[in-house]
DNA sequence: GAAGATAGTTTCCAATAGATACCAAGGAGA
DNA sequence: TCTCCTTGGTATCTATTGGAAACTATCTTC
């Protein structure tokens, strides 16, 4: 039996892509994400590198993350307790697309300051 | 004069990275820049393709991306006024990312529906 | 004269984001 | 022993934001 493939689509209201988009296109998740990509890393091993993510808004984003299949959690006995998070095979498939997201903006950064700049004195007050 | 390369870091505090990713990393400005990509389209046009979003919304997200130099506004004196927004050149370098982000959760929905459903019968309450 | 199109702005409320403090369990150092 | 440090979180509070709905203004059409 082969299994339909509904057809989703972003654009349309209530359309649970929505949601999902929702979760992908945030800041946080992104960088989470990006970070994930050379392997496990631990709660607050992340909490760390990305600099300035508090402790809740860090927990609260792997949670959507796991919860979508994204990523996984795998807790270690040992004292203190390890909690390791590692990017799921679907959550791979995603990477390409997310950090491309996340360095574009390093790479653009200056053109983004000009653009801001000729904004501003255009649009005075 | 070769113009010095600034090396921007987004998984620093305070770069100014972070906040253009606060940008692009958005539902909507992910939507609008997909829906541009075909060419200049109107504020209603897009209002309506994009189902769902509000006037407000659709203004503000259009004025961050303008600000941003990745959509350009063109106003025709017709009668209604006319507004055309289209991608600049640096946010078409944008659009094959974004668009990749906005169609990933159409093609994987179903796979984060079974996460999803897994999740919640092993986290009960 | 009322409706419909254009492209927004204004107002309001609920939801979220972020900072901060707190928790438990155990190890190391004084 | 007492205190601090680590682990990975939760709880609380407030400021900001997101979204729905209503309003603006001008002109055309019915």
């Amino acid at each position: 039996m082969t299994p339909m493939q509904q057809a989703y689509d972003v654009y349309e209201d209530r359309c649970p892509t929505r949601l999902v988009l929702d979760r992908l296109a945030d800041k946080w998740a992104v960088l989470i994400l990006d970070r994930l990509q050379d392997g496990p890393v631990r709660f607050n091993h992340i909490r760390r590198d990305i600099k300035g993510i508090s402790q809740k808004v860090l927990a609260q984003t792997l949670r959507k993350l796991e919860r979508n299949g994204l990523i996984s959690r795998t807790i270690f006995p040992t004292v203190p307790v390890t909690v390791e998070y590692a990017l799921t095979p679907l959550g791979s498939t995603l990477t390409d697309t997310v950090s491309a997201l996340a360095h574009w903006a390093e790479k653009n950064m200056d053109a983004i300051f000009v653009a801001q700049r000729a904004y501003d004195e255009a649009h005075p007050g």
